[in-house]
DNA sequence: TCCTTCCATCGATTGACGTCGATACACTAT
DNA sequence: ATAGTGTATCGACGTCAATCGATGGAAGGA
Protein backbone atom coordinates (compact mmCIF):
# COMPACT_ATOMS: atom_id res chain seq x y z
CA UNK A 1 0.00 0.00 0.00
CA UNK A 2 1.57 3.49 -1.30
CA UNK A 3 1.78 6.40 1.27
CA UNK A 4 -0.65 8.63 1.24
CA UNK A 5 0.25 12.25 1.55
CA UNK A 6 -2.58 14.14 0.98
CA UNK A 7 -5.04 15.04 3.58
CA UNK A 8 -8.67 14.64 3.64
CA UNK A 9 -10.49 16.52 6.63
CA UNK A 10 -8.17 18.89 8.25
CA UNK A 11 -7.31 22.43 8.01
CA UNK A 12 -5.43 23.03 4.26
CA UNK A 13 -6.66 20.95 2.46
CA UNK A 14 -6.37 20.00 -0.89
CA UNK A 15 -8.74 18.50 -3.28
CA UNK A 16 -8.96 14.82 -3.17
CA UNK A 17 -8.65 12.76 -6.97
CA UNK A 18 -11.04 9.96 -7.15
CA UNK A 19 -7.85 7.65 -6.34
CA UNK A 20 -7.62 9.09 -2.84
CA UNK A 21 -11.09 9.21 -1.91
CA UNK A 22 -11.08 5.45 -2.91
CA UNK A 23 -8.13 4.31 -1.10
CA UNK A 24 -8.89 6.72 1.98
CA UNK A 25 -12.53 5.49 2.00
CA UNK A 26 -10.95 1.24 1.65
CA UNK A 27 -8.97 2.65 4.80
CA UNK A 28 -11.64 4.03 7.03
CA UNK A 29 -13.95 0.93 5.83
CA UNK A 30 -11.17 -1.08 7.66
CA UNK A 31 -11.83 -0.16 10.47
CA UNK A 32 -16.11 0.31 10.23
CA UNK A 33 -16.21 -2.72 12.14
CA UNK A 34 -16.21 -3.19 15.88
CA UNK A 35 -14.78 -6.44 15.70
CA UNK A 36 -11.99 -4.79 13.75
CA UNK A 37 -11.71 -1.72 16.20
CA UNK A 38 -11.20 -4.01 18.90
CA UNK A 39 -8.72 -6.49 17.28
CA UNK A 40 -6.84 -3.66 16.17
CA UNK A 41 -7.07 -2.11 19.87
CA UNK A 42 -5.50 -5.19 21.23
CA UNK A 43 -2.58 -5.21 18.79
CA UNK A 44 -1.85 -1.79 20.06
CA UNK A 45 -1.38 -2.87 23.53
CA UNK A 46 0.03 -5.86 23.09
CA UNK A 47 2.78 -5.38 20.00
CA UNK A 48 2.08 -8.99 19.08
CA UNK A 49 -0.65 -11.47 19.49
CA UNK A 50 -1.34 -15.33 18.28
CA UNK A 51 -4.48 -15.88 16.38
CA UNK A 52 -5.42 -18.22 19.41
CA UNK A 53 -5.64 -15.71 21.72
CA UNK A 54 -7.80 -13.59 19.29
CA UNK A 55 -10.49 -16.37 19.08
CA UNK A 56 -10.52 -17.19 22.57
CA UNK A 57 -10.86 -12.98 23.52
CA UNK A 58 -13.96 -12.68 20.92
CA UNK A 59 -16.83 -14.56 21.16
CA UNK A 60 -16.74 -14.99 17.31
CA UNK A 61 -16.20 -18.40 15.59
CA UNK A 62 -12.05 -19.05 14.06
CA UNK A 63 -13.16 -18.22 10.14
CA UNK A 64 -14.71 -15.11 10.90
CA UNK A 65 -12.06 -14.00 13.14
CA UNK A 66 -9.36 -15.19 10.33
CA UNK A 67 -11.93 -12.83 7.85
CA UNK A 68 -11.55 -9.69 9.78
CA UNK A 69 -7.59 -10.58 9.91
CA UNK A 70 -7.61 -10.60 6.36
CA UNK A 71 -9.80 -7.22 5.68
CA UNK A 72 -6.96 -5.60 8.49
CA UNK A 73 -4.28 -7.01 6.34
CA UNK A 74 -5.08 -6.15 2.64
CA UNK A 75 -5.88 -2.86 4.38
CA UNK A 76 -1.97 -2.89 6.01
CA UNK A 77 -2.83 -2.58 9.00
CA UNK A 78 -1.80 -5.26 10.46
CA UNK A 79 1.27 -7.67 9.23
CA UNK A 80 1.94 -11.50 10.14
CA UNK A 81 4.17 -14.10 10.66
CA UNK A 82 3.77 -17.31 11.24
CA UNK A 83 6.74 -19.40 13.67
CA UNK A 84 5.64 -22.88 13.84
CA UNK A 85 2.40 -23.95 14.13
CA UNK A 86 1.08 -20.44 15.56
CA UNK A 87 0.15 -17.03 13.30
CA UNK A 88 1.20 -13.71 14.88
CA UNK A 89 -0.44 -10.79 13.95
CA UNK A 90 0.66 -6.99 14.63
CA UNK A 91 -0.41 -3.60 14.19
CA UNK A 92 1.79 -1.25 11.52
CA UNK A 93 2.05 1.66 13.22
CA UNK A 94 2.77 3.76 10.29
CA UNK A 95 -0.38 2.63 8.65
CA UNK A 96 -1.84 4.34 11.64
CA UNK A 97 -0.19 6.95 11.74
CA UNK A 98 -0.48 7.69 8.15
CA UNK A 99 -4.74 7.24 8.61
CA UNK A 100 -4.31 10.17 11.55
CA UNK A 101 -2.60 12.03 9.17
CA UNK A 102 -4.72 12.43 6.56
CA UNK A 103 -7.78 13.11 9.23
CA UNK A 104 -5.82 16.90 9.55
CA UNK A 105 -2.58 17.48 11.79
CA UNK B 1 -22.87 12.50 19.66
CA UNK B 2 -20.81 12.49 23.04
CA UNK B 3 -17.27 12.46 23.42
CA UNK B 4 -14.98 9.52 22.96
CA UNK B 5 -11.91 10.33 25.39
CA UNK B 6 -10.69 6.57 24.72
CA UNK B 7 -8.04 5.64 22.42
CA UNK B 8 -8.31 2.70 20.02
CA UNK B 9 -5.16 2.47 17.90
CA UNK B 10 -2.46 4.64 19.22
CA UNK B 11 0.58 3.86 21.87
CA UNK B 12 -0.64 3.40 25.39
CA UNK B 13 -4.43 2.94 24.59
CA UNK B 14 -6.96 1.27 26.76
CA UNK B 15 -9.12 -1.75 26.30
CA UNK B 16 -12.17 -0.81 24.36
CA UNK B 17 -15.87 -1.59 26.37
CA UNK B 18 -18.27 -3.26 23.60
CA UNK B 19 -20.08 0.44 23.70
CA UNK B 20 -17.16 2.03 22.35
CA UNK B 21 -16.14 -0.41 20.00
CA UNK B 22 -19.77 -0.20 18.53
CA UNK B 23 -19.03 3.98 18.31
CA UNK B 24 -15.91 4.35 16.60
CA UNK B 25 -16.97 1.73 14.37
CA UNK B 26 -19.94 3.60 13.37
CA UNK B 27 -17.39 6.59 13.04
CA UNK B 28 -15.58 5.17 10.68
CA UNK B 29 -18.01 3.63 8.23
CA UNK B 30 -19.19 7.21 8.11
CA UNK B 31 -15.77 7.73 6.03
CA UNK B 32 -15.74 4.46 4.86
CA UNK B 33 -17.46 5.82 1.17
CA UNK B 34 -15.53 7.29 -1.39
CA UNK B 35 -17.82 9.88 -1.99
CA UNK B 36 -18.45 10.94 1.49
CA UNK B 37 -14.80 11.05 2.02
CA UNK B 38 -14.65 13.60 -0.84
CA UNK B 39 -17.87 16.02 0.46
CA UNK B 40 -15.97 15.80 4.00
CA UNK B 41 -12.70 17.04 2.34
CA UNK B 42 -14.66 19.39 0.03
CA UNK B 43 -16.19 21.14 3.58
CA UNK B 44 -13.05 21.05 5.28
CA UNK B 45 -12.26 23.53 2.79
CA UNK B 46 -14.81 25.67 2.02
CA UNK B 47 -16.07 25.91 5.69
CA UNK B 48 -19.86 26.33 4.53
CA UNK B 49 -21.54 24.53 1.01
CA UNK B 50 -24.93 24.87 -0.12
CA UNK B 51 -26.44 21.05 -1.38
CA UNK B 52 -27.01 22.49 -4.72
CA UNK B 53 -23.14 23.05 -5.62
CA UNK B 54 -22.53 19.12 -4.04
CA UNK B 55 -25.07 18.15 -6.06
CA UNK B 56 -23.19 19.55 -8.88
CA UNK B 57 -19.76 18.77 -8.02
CA UNK B 58 -20.71 14.83 -7.79
CA UNK B 59 -21.90 13.04 -10.56
CA UNK B 60 -24.53 11.22 -8.71
CA UNK B 61 -28.38 11.97 -8.41
CA UNK B 62 -29.79 14.33 -5.72
CA UNK B 63 -31.47 11.98 -3.79
CA UNK B 64 -28.15 10.20 -3.10
CA UNK B 65 -26.26 13.19 -2.28
CA UNK B 66 -28.79 14.01 0.37
CA UNK B 67 -28.38 10.10 1.62
CA UNK B 68 -24.92 10.41 1.59
CA UNK B 69 -25.41 14.06 4.11
CA UNK B 70 -27.78 12.33 6.28
CA UNK B 71 -25.22 9.37 7.00
CA UNK B 72 -22.37 12.18 7.76
CA UNK B 73 -25.10 14.14 9.79
CA UNK B 74 -26.21 10.91 11.64
CA UNK B 75 -22.52 10.28 13.00
CA UNK B 76 -21.87 14.06 13.83
CA UNK B 77 -19.28 15.00 11.49
CA UNK B 78 -21.34 17.68 9.77
CA UNK B 79 -24.27 19.91 10.55
CA UNK B 80 -26.37 22.09 8.40
CA UNK B 81 -28.90 25.33 8.44
CA UNK B 82 -32.01 25.99 6.35
CA UNK B 83 -31.67 29.86 4.84
CA UNK B 84 -34.42 30.59 2.45
CA UNK B 85 -34.62 28.27 -0.10
CA UNK B 86 -31.23 27.16 0.39
CA UNK B 87 -29.45 24.14 2.64
CA UNK B 88 -26.30 25.14 3.83
CA UNK B 89 -23.84 22.25 5.51
CA UNK B 90 -20.69 22.71 7.21
CA UNK B 91 -17.50 20.31 8.91
CA UNK B 92 -17.85 20.00 12.78
CA UNK B 93 -13.93 20.32 13.24
CA UNK B 94 -14.31 18.97 17.18
CA UNK B 95 -15.69 15.38 15.50
CA UNK B 96 -12.68 15.11 12.89
CA UNK B 97 -10.22 16.22 15.77
CA UNK B 98 -12.23 13.31 18.25
CA UNK B 99 -11.53 10.77 15.38
CA UNK B 100 -7.99 11.55 14.82
CA UNK B 101 -7.16 11.24 18.22
CA UNK B 102 -8.86 8.06 18.68
CA UNK B 103 -5.41 6.91 16.61
CA UNK B 104 -3.24 8.05 18.58
CA UNK B 105 -1.45 11.02 19.89
C1' DT C 1 -53.19 31.09 -6.32
C1' DC C 2 -50.16 28.56 -9.19
C1' DC C 3 -45.80 27.35 -10.71
C1' DT C 4 -40.96 26.58 -10.07
C1' DT C 5 -36.85 25.44 -7.46
C1' DC C 6 -34.36 23.22 -3.73
C1' DC C 7 -34.09 19.62 -0.60
C1' DA C 8 -35.64 15.43 2.10
C1' DT C 9 -37.90 11.07 2.32
C1' DC C 10 -39.96 6.72 0.43
C1' DG C 11 -39.83 2.27 -2.04
C1' DA C 12 -37.35 -0.87 -4.75
C1' DT C 13 -33.34 -3.02 -6.52
C1' DT C 14 -28.80 -4.40 -6.71
C1' DG C 15 -24.54 -5.47 -4.70
C1' DA C 16 -21.46 -5.82 -0.69
C1' DC C 17 -20.51 -7.39 4.04
C1' DG C 18 -20.55 -10.28 8.48
C1' DT C 19 -21.18 -14.70 9.97
C1' DC C 20 -20.93 -19.63 10.14
C1' DG C 21 -20.12 -24.77 9.02
C1' DA C 22 -17.40 -27.53 6.21
C1' DT C 23 -13.18 -28.18 4.23
C1' DA C 24 -8.31 -27.67 3.00
C1' DC C 25 -3.65 -26.63 4.39
C1' DA C 26 0.59 -26.41 7.47
C1' DC C 27 3.07 -27.91 11.25
C1' DT C 28 4.00 -31.09 15.34
C1' DA C 29 4.21 -35.18 17.82
C1' DT C 30 3.78 -39.94 18.36
C1' DA D 1 2.49 -42.74 8.19
C1' DT D 2 -0.99 -41.23 11.24
C1' DA D 3 -3.32 -38.39 14.28
C1' DG D 4 -4.05 -33.90 16.24
C1' DT D 5 -3.93 -28.86 16.47
C1' DG D 6 -3.86 -24.10 14.68
C1' DT D 7 -5.17 -21.17 10.51
C1' DA D 8 -6.85 -20.06 6.10
C1' DT D 9 -10.19 -20.58 2.47
C1' DC D 10 -14.77 -21.88 0.41
C1' DG D 11 -19.76 -21.76 -0.15
C1' DA D 12 -23.94 -20.18 1.50
C1' DC D 13 -27.13 -17.38 3.99
C1' DG D 14 -29.07 -13.24 5.95
C1' DT D 15 -28.64 -8.43 6.50
C1' DC D 16 -27.27 -3.93 5.45
C1' DA D 17 -25.83 -0.21 2.34
C1' DA D 18 -25.60 2.54 -2.18
C1' DT D 19 -28.18 4.03 -5.75
C1' DC D 20 -32.08 5.63 -8.34
C1' DG D 21 -36.93 7.30 -9.72
C1' DA D 22 -40.94 9.01 -7.73
C1' DT D 23 -43.04 11.65 -4.34
C1' DG D 24 -43.59 15.09 -0.59
C1' DG D 25 -42.78 19.55 1.51
C1' DA D 26 -41.06 24.23 2.07
C1' DA D 27 -39.89 28.69 0.19
C1' DG D 28 -40.09 32.29 -3.34
C1' DG D 29 -41.82 34.53 -7.64
C1' DA D 30 -45.37 35.45 -11.29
Amino acid sequence: MKALPVLCCGPATEPLDPDARETLAARFRALSDPTRVAIVNRLASVDECCVCDLNAAFELSQPTISHHLKVLRDAGLVESSRRGTWAYYRLVPDAVRELRNTLGG
